[in-house]
DNA sequence: AATAATCGTTCACATAAAGAGAACTATGAG
DNA sequence: CTCATAGTTCTCTTTATGTGAACGATTATT
């Protein structure tokens, strides 16, 4: 039992197609003894039976379907690998394709990025979208990397690669000059902005928000980080989110942080498609990145 | 310029992952000078430089490392067929295996399904997800075909076949005995049941309710149809819900429709990956349904 | 700086695989 | 029954893949 050949893979996959012989025989230019006999050597290689010969017509078995699936897959990917080749490829160095998370912290992804800004001759293109298209556009080489602050569960066929980049701990910020303590039920008066209740975030907060009998006065709900960034500073009301999302509001004294979230962390991922090999330059990255540091 | 040779790509793809020639064409069982002048083939018969020879080294150029993606794409994809393959293939009919968004009227999967149910030699398996899952799992081939009411945004190169299979009016249920109109106004002092705020059906509904000058008393949300059908089936509240979701209610007169909500419509789809081959007996399925008919 | 080891390329030649074409078999339409 | 059609099987030719030795060029060693 030898290894697949993909060249009678192919043809079998164009007669699977056309579910006939004779019209792909001529439609590829070859005999149809040529294309029957490497069929059939393909099924005796692989010791399966791709086609049913009923009466004078091949009728694809069930390990045929699934194979046909196969090769589907493979052959349309390599003929977007051809005409990738054909219309010659940019000559220059094509960008590096970074997506993130539309609600993600740009100050985060910005520093993440950082390494790259220091290159003379890095290019890199930055694309923001939801978590779907993310991995859409991963799955069909739209990106070559994706940050996201949600997790990819892995599968049993294991389609994505998703590994913890950075986690940052997550703080009760708001407007200078008033008292900070570090004990959340003294909020009870003030207004809130916070993330919306499906987000980690958010539950995590709500629990601590029970166990110290805080009922928070919820003025808005943002998903977004650089939304809820803007209503941290323009509101006047508090708000929960990771320190780097208001990294230079912090430094500047317009916000302060009031305290840190025991256990809370916003996770920061980075996502790859599981056959993972990552532009040279994106390994340098990584590393400048230790796990779960900053 | 001829075809993409799949065996040269597969050496390019050895080589390439390793770095080295010499040592790959040992792991590989050939000589050299083989797998230096197989390469060298692919490169001229694509008219692509795929490395650059930098002293007695191989380094990947920018459209190597475009190639080596592909190629990964596409050898780990074969890999698994193989796999598959030598370890037989269960020799039994395989499952037609549907996806379903977890959210989703069960009532309508099942009406989706019931001429498979009618045919005695099929097998399916029924999986309930969420949307993100759902196209994992197609993508990796562990479904066949995908029902969902969020649509899939079609991306420049398309990955997923997405088709409205139907779509359901969307009306306003209720427990009988109390005088229905088709007035939306007239129901200010009724509590109601509602899909969450972000679901289009909602959207829809709240946009009619201002219209009609509304406030409705929301006394719980769900996205969950089948949690839905409970809470209107025994919370006596009204609900805005596609009638099919409650299709065994309404005819037992347990529940009763108050009014069609005008131009609003739950859509439903199938999606399935772009390289779309229907398994034989799904393509009666969707005959089954013509496009946005019941 | 000289030397040895390593790695990729090139050549002539051997071998294996793909393909052509005729003869053959079986099926289905008229 | 007969003929056209579709797939299989055979022999033979052509093409592609692979080998091993010689070569050139680069890196490491002393």
């Amino acid at each position: 039992m030898s290894r697949l050949n993909y060249h009678h893979l192919y043809y079998f996959w164009q007669v699977a197609k056309g579910g006939n012989l004779t019209e792909t025989a001529q439609r590829l230019h070859i005999s149809q003894s040529a294309l029957s006999s490497q069929i059939k050597q393909l099924e005796q290689s692989m010791q399966v039976q791709l086609f049913n010969r009923q009466g004078r017509k091949l009728v694809l078995t069930d390990s045929g379907y699934q194979t046909l699936k196969y090769a589907e897959d493979i052959f349309s990917r390599g003929a977007e690998l051809e005409q990738l080749l054909q219309q010659g490829m940019q000559p220059q160095r094509s960008p590096i394709r970074i997506g993130a998370l539309a609600t993600m912290s740009r100050n985060f992804i910005e520093s993440f990025i950082a390494p790259l800004l220091a290159t003379a001759d890095s290019r890199y293109s930055l694309l923001s979208m939801n978590q779907t298209a993310l991995l859409n556009a991963l799955a069909g080489h739209q990106l070559d990397l994706a940050l996201s602050n949600i997790a990819v569960q892995g599968n049993d066929s294991q389609l994505w690669q998703c590994r913890l980049l950075a986690r940052q701990p997550v703080a009760v910020i708001g407007p200078p000059g008033t008292a900070q303590t570090d004990n959340l039920a003294e909020y009870q008066q003030r207004r809130w902005v916070l993330p919306p209740v499906q987000s980690p975030i958010r539950t995590a907060f709500d629990a601590l928000a029970a166990q110290y009998q805080l009922q928070p006065d919820v003025v808005a709900e943002a998903d977004d980080m650089a939304m809820l960034r803007l209503l941290a500073r323009d509101s006047g009301a508090l708000t929960v989110m990771p320190e780097v999302v208001v990294k230079d509001e912090l430094q500047s004294g317009r916000l302060v942080k009031y305290l840190t979230l025991p256990q809370v962390y916003e996770n920061f991922y980075i996502i790859t498609t599981q056959r993972d090999l990552l532009h040279p330059q994106l390994t340098q990255l990584l590393q400048a990145f230790s796990p779960a540091g900053g």
